[in-house]
DNA sequence: CTATTTTTTTTGAGGCTCGAAAAAATAGAG
DNA sequence: CTCTATTTTTTCGAGCCTCAAAAAAAATAG
């Protein structure tokens, strides 16, 4: 059972609500945030006021609001920018990037990287990822003792605990416990993350007017994943990240799948699968490895002008796709869905039979309701999305200590 | 966002978990309650003493614990059965059932009976619900101010908030509110929740060791339920119940679902589906009102007996059951898995087929470590887990009230 | 320059939890 | 039968926290 509540735990809690407000807000006035909390005036002052001086929080300057109303001016409380800093890094098929990003949220250092991600070596591909980390925080413009944080987002399945890698396409090594190698080599806390949850995480954030409390992200892409939230949080599974999507059952027995195992979605809806369909190979072909953008934006053009195998392709995925959902929303009530990657941009050829796969299932029933959206570049949704996460962890275990702690946060205050 | 805590919520969630420490275990001590929540010796002394003034806990006879230790002995806190009391009602097809639970758990008076929910019209489907309850809330043994409470449990879909049945497999009648028919007709606050879920609350309370956190109970009757527990918490869609697992896609556009669509698990592993294949019938024959529990144990024993048609039909469920179970579990990881219902007798018959198909799929993974547990019986258990629901609505409202309510609480003590 | 309006801070009261100490209740030893 | 050791439970004072109300601050309108 949960445990009961400490008279100490009140204040952190509300200190961590107050943080929140304010991120989620950006420069709310103190009477702002004491309506979205609904905590009083009195209790919101003393926060504040505590958090001014601890340099987690600075007021804005009384010239911004420009508000012509009468009474005394609201003064608008921001994050301090200068009171973390926080790092991210995105690893996928071939890539690296890293960014250090500032308490505020703005990008102050960063550092892209091709590597043979397929290929490398397990000690490779971890000293990779180390001296990219290293070089960033060997930035002179970056105060080494401020980064509080590193998030490291990695396609693949990773562990609840956000602390390994346990599978990924991009590269045949297993179970790799990156938050541990990070910890251990720079002494900043550090924990993986699945890329499909950041896109989820970072769509909540630009647009949470749509995506609020119940909304799914799929990444259309070499594979299919997913980002679930639901009731407001990341839905992640029992010991896994969880919502393998891509790797719902469409047809026992069918198509061969990268993971082995076939009638997999992502065997007809992933990259490698439109394309063996389009090659009208058969289901039985080994997936190839990569198939590059420019190589999907061109089937996508064939298959809108002639009525060939191309577009057939793009119509068995809209159908593996649309079961699957339709799966999917016989468990969870349907919802919004974002499709995200550059399949996402051949959106219109995998509509129609999505949406007439969906009619008959479960879901079908609010068909019409479930609208999509698409957004066919999925790298800078993960490192916003990876971001925020980061923050927030700084908002909450740092700046709002369950017990000490506050020692390392003094710390860190420039 | 979640507001903000305000300085009574201490009190009134402190005090909730005081009671739920008490149901949990039964009589402990004041000291094992401090222990398990985590509170200390005086807030679990002042808490205690406040809910016994309310009549809410007693102190249990000292000599029931017959500890041979040295020290001060132990005295146990119990509910106080008569601090209140909860009604559950079960409706399923062609039956119905109430019963009156005193605050301790136990039954104090109960009623069932055999109706014809197939071809009853709404208005009769609703009176009878409201009869029998006016019944039992006039049997003399019953203070019918001590009522605080009636879950109704229901074979179908129902709400998020649980006012309504939105769906039954068991009438034909749509979108009934019992919630507010209830509430309206006795003043009582009335739920109304799915019966799977029921069957997960109450094997929770059955067997916390093995149904802790995460795990699925799976209803085998005339169609195919499920209730399903995550991270402690029970999981339901968004709008709905949810967790239908019986209507997610097994074979798209295979055999004929009772829902009106094609190729659901329940299509091949819901009794009117086994008893279809048995029969050699085709995936497109309507499926049968139903089949009586008798005939499904025949078919099984003759499946047991000869290699035939029954035999295969059996295979088929486990089929469809085990490539719906993989894409459950692609989803949220494997958990233990409960087989309730009539077919869950005959679960010998299913577990091969259900164990290979799942092998195939992306919770194969972890084949060998996915365990399964049989009860033949789902009434005593929907029963159970209502009552169950119930008393832990009371606890949670009426005795650790948010604002108000406390008039209402105390009319209710004995 | 004063009255009005709105935001923010201050102040005092009331609650809550906690640790330490005291009280209560028993078993065992002599 | 008394005394001591032991364990559980209650009591008490200290320290926080939130809240409502009042006061202060800072602007506009007239």
């Amino acid at each position: 059972m949960s445990v009961g509540i400490r008279h100490d735990d009140l204040r952190r809690r509300n200190r961590a609500m107050v943080i929140a407000a304010v991120r989620r807000a950006g420069q709310p006035s103190r009477t702002e945030i004491a309506a979205t909390t609904g905590l009083s005036h009195s209790t919101i002052s003393a926060i504040s006021s505590d958090l001014i001086g601890e340099g987690i929080l600075a007021e804005g300057k009384p010239s911004e609001a420009g508000a012509l109303k009468r009474g005394r001016p609201q003064v608008g409380l921001g994050l301090n920018a200068e009171a973390a800093t926080v790092m991210t890094a995105v690893l996928s098929l071939n890539f690296l990037s890293v960014a250090v990003i500032d308490y505020a949220g703005q990008v102050i250092s960063e550092e892209q990287r091709r590597l043979d991600t397929l290929t490398m070596s397990r000690d490779a591909l971890i000293g990779e990822c180390v001296a990219i980390v290293r070089r960033r925080l060997e930035d002179p413009d970056i105060d080494v003792r401020s980064v509080a944080r590193v998030a490291l987002a990695i396609q693949g399945i990773t562990d609840t605990d956000a602390r390994a890698m346990l599978w990924s396409p991009i590269t045949p090594q297993t179970d790799i416990a990156f938050a541990d190698i990070l910890e251990a080599e720079f002494g900043i806390p550090a924990t993986v993350e699945n890329d499909c949850n950041m896109m989820a995480v970072a769509l909540r954030w630009r647009d949470p007017e749509r995506y609020r409390d119940d909304f799914i992200a799929i990444l259309l892409s070499h594979g299919i994943g997913m980002g679930l939230v639901l009731k407001g949080e990341l839905f992640t599974g029992t010991h896994s990240s969880g919502g393998e999507f891509g790797h719902m059952i469409h047809r026992p027995g069918g198509a061969l799948c990268r993971c082995g195992r076939r009638g997999c979605v992502e065997a007809y809806a992933g990259n490698y699968a439109i394309w063996r369909n389009a090659r009208q190979l058969s289901e039985d072909t080994e997936p190839v490895a990569d198939v590059s953008d420019a190589q999907m934006r061109a089937l996508a053009a064939t298959a809108r002008q002639t009525d060939g195998p191309e577009r057939e392709a793009y119509r068995r995925a809209g159908e593996a796709l649309g079961y699957g959902l339709g799966s999917l929303f016989a468990l969870i009530d349907p919802a919004p869905v974002a499709m995200v990657g550059v399949s996402a941009a051949a959106f219109d050829l995998i509509e129609p039979a999505l949406r007439e796969a969906i009619a008959q299932t479960a879901g079908g029933q609010h068909s019409k309701s479930i609208s999509f959206d698409t957004e066919p570049n999925e790298l800078p949704l993960i490192r916003e999305g990876c971001a925020m996460r980061a923050l927030t962890f700084v908002d909450q275990e740092i700046f709002a200590p369950g017990m000490q702690a506050k020692a390392g946060s003094g710390e860190n205050v420039a």
